[in-house]
DNA sequence: GTTCCGCATGAATCGATAG
DNA sequence: ACTATCGATTCATGCGGAA
């Protein structure tokens, strides 16, 4: 019996190897970042960071179905002035390791971090990076079309003016002629590029993204009643993002502060929902 | 004596030899991709991509002033179900070779090709990877100012009294706040994330760029005046933008049939601005 | 119940100052 | 010289309470 729908807390490497071999559908994390501040959440030396992820994709490699799907949500800090390296490093470490890097995708933070600074202006994006086991892997993208409805009300409404110039878009009128060849159509397929806002005043407690991330990715690599796991949960926007999907959630959480934190989420969920927890064996799923 | 406002025809390493020591304010190139229009352009085997790139690179870093900037447009290709990884390579060799990666901007194509694969969605962004000699460069953040978003408008109707002072973090982020200093405030600094619309035909000919892109970079990080260096100009964009700008323009161009859509390009600009070619020495400007 | 409006927040980064 | 800490800077959003 492996329990489904649950926060493993603990190590998450050790929590990994608990796991039988490929039986998740899809793994979505956002690992802690490099960071040299040691005080903050379990930061990672910038230096140790692709040996410190290595064996942890490894156990991820394991535990994935050979059809499923790998996103890591990441983006290199600056240091010194310039961008550091290890994200590049890793994926190549990752593919030495035998997982494909099959594609990026961008996440567009409309509402970064503000600031100024005299060499860069404000980051507003982040790597969604897509790594799989083989070349053919389930991917369903009928569910993440747009209406073409909401997108143009949406779209059209919000181009008015200012953002015209902000975008220095000189082409109204080549825009208006691919709108025209959106007409009849319902549903448009979306491209490797999401415009998502960081969600911040979140109950008190910030999320490092918002569910829409990867309510988006799970929508489009898993179906109902498929195991999603997070190894990195933190709290818990990914498991919450299952329940309103129907999917099965594995969690693993080191800190006792945010493992209490997606327990809590959890139960608000469920309370709001008139949820009842079901025990699910994660065996029952893979016969 | 070397001229300015120049299409140099030959090989690109062989004619940036002939090119002083530090004299260009900023290189801008979207250099051909590995194996891409293989048919219309030499294709680099992706396998040798980076060893060809890094002597061209090389004579950049000389040729480009201490305090100068080089921006890299690329976006590697997918083959076999991957993508590739030779950009990733490249920025890490690069950096052995003495180059700081500043920054990675994202040039997100608002209009990409269509298309429909099922392993993917569209491509809709590129790499503007910024790469410096040192830690401090020129960088003339005003010149590329946008219109504020809409949420001023409301926001700052009427302000509260905790939005006259500075009001501090409560979490100790160190982000604190003084919204009257947004009062009148119309333009903003942007993000690292460009919204700019690809351009279709241009001349029956199409651009792998828009002008707005080098455009962007140029107002950016240079001034009136100052040398622009596009080695891999192609149909000529960059120099479009140099014109437009009041920049001086040096390409490089390998192919008759690209040397020859240049030099119509920029003659119909001259022509339909009135602009006379003058002679002016890259010498002059040193001094 | 809906809409409106005020408000705190954010995977930030740099330069100066202190140890 | 090298590292640790601290203050300054800044934009767009979701949330919650009010109308």
């Amino acid at each position: 019996m492996f329990e489904l729908d649950t926060i493993l807390k603990g190590d998450c490497l050790t929590e990994l190897k608990t796991l039988p071999d490929s039986c998740i559908d899809l793994i979505f994390t956002s690992p802690p970042y490099a960071d040299n501040r040691k005080k903050t959440y379990k930061g990672i030396p910038i230096q140790d960071y692709v040996n410190w992820f290595l064996p942890i994709s490894g156990e991820l490699k394991r535990v994935l179905k050979n059809d499923g799907t790998f996103i890591l949500n990441i983006k290199e800090r600056t240091e010194n002035g310039e961008r550091q390296t290890y994200v590049l490093e890793l994926i190549l470490e990752m593919k030495k390791q035998g997982w494909l890097w099959t594609e990026e995708y961008i996440w567009h933070k409309k509402n970064c971090y503000p600031g100024k600074w005299p060499n860069r202006f404000r980051d507003a994006w982040e790597r969604c990076l897509q790594f799989n086991k083989q070349k053919s892997f389930r991917m369903y993208q009928e569910a993440v079309m747009v209406p073409i409805g909401d997108w143009s009300k949406k779209r059209l409404a919000k181009l008015s003016e200012t953002d015209l110039i902000r975008d220095e878009s000189k082409v109204g009128s080549g825009f208006g002629k691919n709108i025209s060849n959106w007409l009849g159509k319902e549903y448009v397929y979306p491209t490797n590029v999401l415009h998502l806002p960081t969600e911040c005043a979140n109950r008190g407690h910030s999320a490092s993204f918002p569910v829409s991330l990867p309510t988006w990715f799970i929508k489009l690599f898993s179906l109902e009643g498929d195991a999603v796991l997070d190894p990195f949960i933190g709290s818990g926007t990914t498991a919450i993002a299952c329940l309103n999907l129907k999917r099965h959630y594995i969690g693993i959480e080191a800190m006792d502060h945010y493992y209490q934190l997606v327990q809590d989420t959890i139960k608000e969920w469920r309370d709001n929902n008139n949820s009842k927890p079901e025990k699910v064996d994660l065996w029952s799923l893979l016969k």
